[in-house]
DNA sequence: GGGAGCATGTAACGGGTTACATGATTGG
DNA sequence: CCAATCATGTAACCCGTTACATGCTCCC
């Protein structure tokens, strides 16, 4: 969609982007204060980037030119560099937020993936694993219902809101379907002990050894 | 075998033991075979690693015991590697999967992050990225739901049948939550225009408040 | 005034991707 | 029989994390 003219973006990495976003609100902001707003804002729907890697991100960006930094010294000592987004900065991410292809997002369950495994651990391990994920999208649910409340007292918030709302869902269904699994979880284990208890059980395992593809 | 205290799991990173995961079906398998299928069956709910990577985590998996591996040559010129997982390997990959902490899901949300920064793009374009991405979601949801057919036909594949269960699920709420979230953008969309004709309004936050759950 | 934690980073490393290489197979 | 694609990897590079360093502030 976007790689013809000379006046072409580089082509940078969505977390660049969120780098260059979270300045693109118009504050003036070090490393150590873009790394707790992202933790803060984007935690629902965005992996927040390590300390050192925001401030690599940062240092690209200056050299770029979507970002400048000055030196403020308080009392001398140390020195710590606050950066901003310049106009460059601010048409590049107009360009890539309306023009850049659209991807599709990157999801690493970690508890899905020993769910599918699940034959190699045990139901009711797997039962309490679920059950603490089914907790943990709950907090975040909660989290993201008080958030919304926050930005919705913000003016100009609108879109931050919009995306926190969406959140609360994106939680709310996580935990549901943690709570349907839960049941077909039992439903399985119910399944498996009904066989143990008669001869079928032989030919089941039989053919879990021989895993015809 | 890179540790003598069996009780002391290597701490593997969960795309190693996806990679093990993959093995621990009985087959053999070179990494050609194994990419094709996480692209087939991973892909729902877990970031499919590249060729390079699996080629090296199979090294890594060879080197601390987990996976064996033999060369078949055929016809003499290229040898192709076969790898095989190890009983040592389906003991770790048993304790991983029952005794890990449960760590939360990553998900990095390109389109969510797109919409966030929404007051840099322009809500037409943002409009577009939200119907693009819907339809890459019911795109999603119709292959689960094809191969939740498949393996509902295969014996011993409860777990992966389950978890694609859940990735019907996932894509159908994602695609769900992309609807509602063009309901808010429309909805913000009227707003604006009327407070443009009409730059007395100062009900626009009120109404910016009463945005729907 | 001594430790706990805050604020500001850098260095070293491993995870992961993209680009490249190369022979085999197959369809037109 | 030639091009495209399959199958099998390696090399180079960047993304991203973990571990470390260092002074400041607070509070007990």
């Amino acid at each position: 969609m976007a790689n013809e003219d000379p006046t072409d973006l580089p082509s940078l990495r969505p977390t660049s982007w969120a780098t260059l976003g979270l300045l693109s609100f118009g504050e003036e902001l070090s490393g150590y204060d873009l790394k707790k707003w992202a933790d803060w804002s984007l935690r629902f729907f965005y992996w927040a980037p390590s300390y050192s890697q925001i401030y690599s991100e940062l240092r690209k960006l200056e050299e770029i030119g979507y970002a400048s930094s000055r030196v403020v010294n308080k009392d001398d000592v140390r020195g710590k560099r606050l950066y901003r987004i310049t106009p460059e900065g601010e048409a590049a991410m107009t360009r890539w937020a309306n023009e850049a292809p659209v991807e599709p997002a990157v999801l690493k369950h970690g508890v899905m993936l020993r769910m599918w495994l699940g034959h190699a651990g045990d139901p009711e391990h797997l039962r309490e694993v679920l059950l603490a994920h089914r907790e943990q999208s709950e907090k975040m649910r909660i989290r993201a219902v008080a958030d919304r409340e926050g930005a919705a007292k913000e003016p100009g918030w609108a879109f931050p809101e919009m995306v926190l709302n969406w959140s609360v869902k994106y939680y709310e269904d996580e935990r549901d379907r943690a709570d349907a699994m839960l049941a077909d979880l039992d439903k399985f284990a119910r399944k498996q002990k009904r066989s143990r208890r008669t001869p079928a059980a032989k030919r089941t395992s039989d053919e879990l050894r021989s895993h015809s593809v």
